[in-house]
DNA sequence: TTCGTTTTTCTTGTATGCAAGTCATTGACT
DNA sequence: AGTCAATGACTTGCATACAAGAAAAACGAA
């Protein structure tokens, strides 16, 4: 356990922290009294932070039974890929407009961390954390050159539910994180050579391939989601 | 004032309301205390619909300060309605291959109402307010057929400041909103013509006329409005 | 008067006690 | 034994008291 930041924005951070890495396995079941005693806190900053990750996706509150960590809804989560994937091709086509050598460097050293990343010999949950973190500034930075900073922070406020299942499908080896890291320098080749069917077919690979790859995984944990309906 | 439903989700919708129709206008206060005394409940659920309403975007929360409405902000409008023109733009393109006339009383009747509201003498507030309602039953119902129902949620679910501002320009006059309506028509012969390129069109006239054709109006009442950067 | 300090009075943040609902267990009755 | 009702042990929802901070108001000294 690490520092008590004894504020609901601490607890809210670490908690999430703490689902999203699935320390706080899906379906678990986690009491308002027994995390405030936890952080020698009151009831009150967690109940807080409970109703922020409710409404992320990440927490199911059943008014006087219990609150449990919410399962991995994958019909969710391909709702998000979907408005992603749009959204992504469509900032990426502007951006291929304006893209050139002055923004190189950001994004070089970005590509640069990930691929010393995949060098080490980190710990799978350790490197999975890493490299999404670096993943998520990869495609930040290009929203960001493309004058859309505050389109992908709305994505990033609501994409809990696929932060997690990243972190699940990782544990299935460096490979996976290779690939991403394969594409990523594919799209950038695509927006410097400026070729918009190609961008489209690298992203929508770059966000299914994971996802596709990931079934026999999912049937290892199946406690771990919904029912999928369709 | 209306009915009491005394739990915090009722004074969150109830507050959200009056915060959309501008009945609590931009930057004025709003105390816990005194929210709580109005509707006869103690600040613990004022509290709980307050965070929530400002993560919305529709309060902003000053520590040991006060609570005031928020200010639109028109460069949050202008990210929602980019994001909104991509994502109705794809979801419509692929509504556009599988709509055919066992959808077409579903939208008829939506279109119907909207006539009708149109030739109504209602006051131009209660018209708004049924307008805009009957205007997103349109866009989900389309999002719906197409299958995406989901993408749209997602969309409401942060929208919050861009529907207020949409109050606000309404007030400009029943124009406006028969401008709408025609916009409407238009997307669903572009649809059902199978006109891709037509149909982006009438998306971005769609959003962005009533827009563009608010800044008298905005000048008017600049106190509602934060500073714009660009 | 004017400036600087102190105090008072607001605000929201937190802690805690009570109310109310749900479910499992228990126990009495048939 | 089997069935059903009551009780108890949990949970979260709500009410309220207190703590902490910020800003305005009041006050005193130059």
């Amino acid at each position: 356990m690490k520092k008590h930041t004894a504020t609901s924005d601490g607890v809210y951070a670490q908690i999430k922290e703490q689902i999203l890495h699935l320390e706080l396995p899906p379906g678990a079941a986690i009491s308002e009294i027994d995390t405030a005693e936890k952080y020698n806190i009151s009831r009150t900053p967690v109940r807080d932070a409970f109703k922020r990750l409710e409404r992320e996706g990440l927490l199911e509150i059943r008014p006087h039974i219990g609150t449990f960590i919410s399962l991995i809804d994958l019909n969710a989560v391909s709702d998000i890929l979907y408005i992603r994937e749009v959204l992504e091709y469509s900032v990426l086509s502007d951006l291929m407009q304006i893209y050139d050598s002055s923004h190189e460097l950001r994004i070089q050293l970005i590509l640069q961390e990930q691929k010393e990343l995949l060098g080490s010999d980190l710990p799978i949950d350790e490197l999975s954390r890493a490299f999404i973190h670096s993943d998520n500034e990869f495609h930040t930075a290009l929203f960001d050159i493309a004058g859309r900073k505050n389109a992908i922070k709305f994505l990033y406020s609501f994409n809990s539910q696929y932060e997690r299942f990243r972190t699940f499908i990782n544990f299935n080896g460096k490979e996976d994180l290779q690939k991403l890291y394969d594409s990523h320098v594919e799209i950038l080749n695509c927006i410097t050579a400026k070729n918009s069917a190609g961008l489209k077919d690298c992203i929508h690979h770059h966000l299914y391939d994971g996802v596709n790859a990931s079934h026999d995984l999912i049937s290892k944990t199946p406690e771990y989601f919904t029912k999928m309906h369709s």
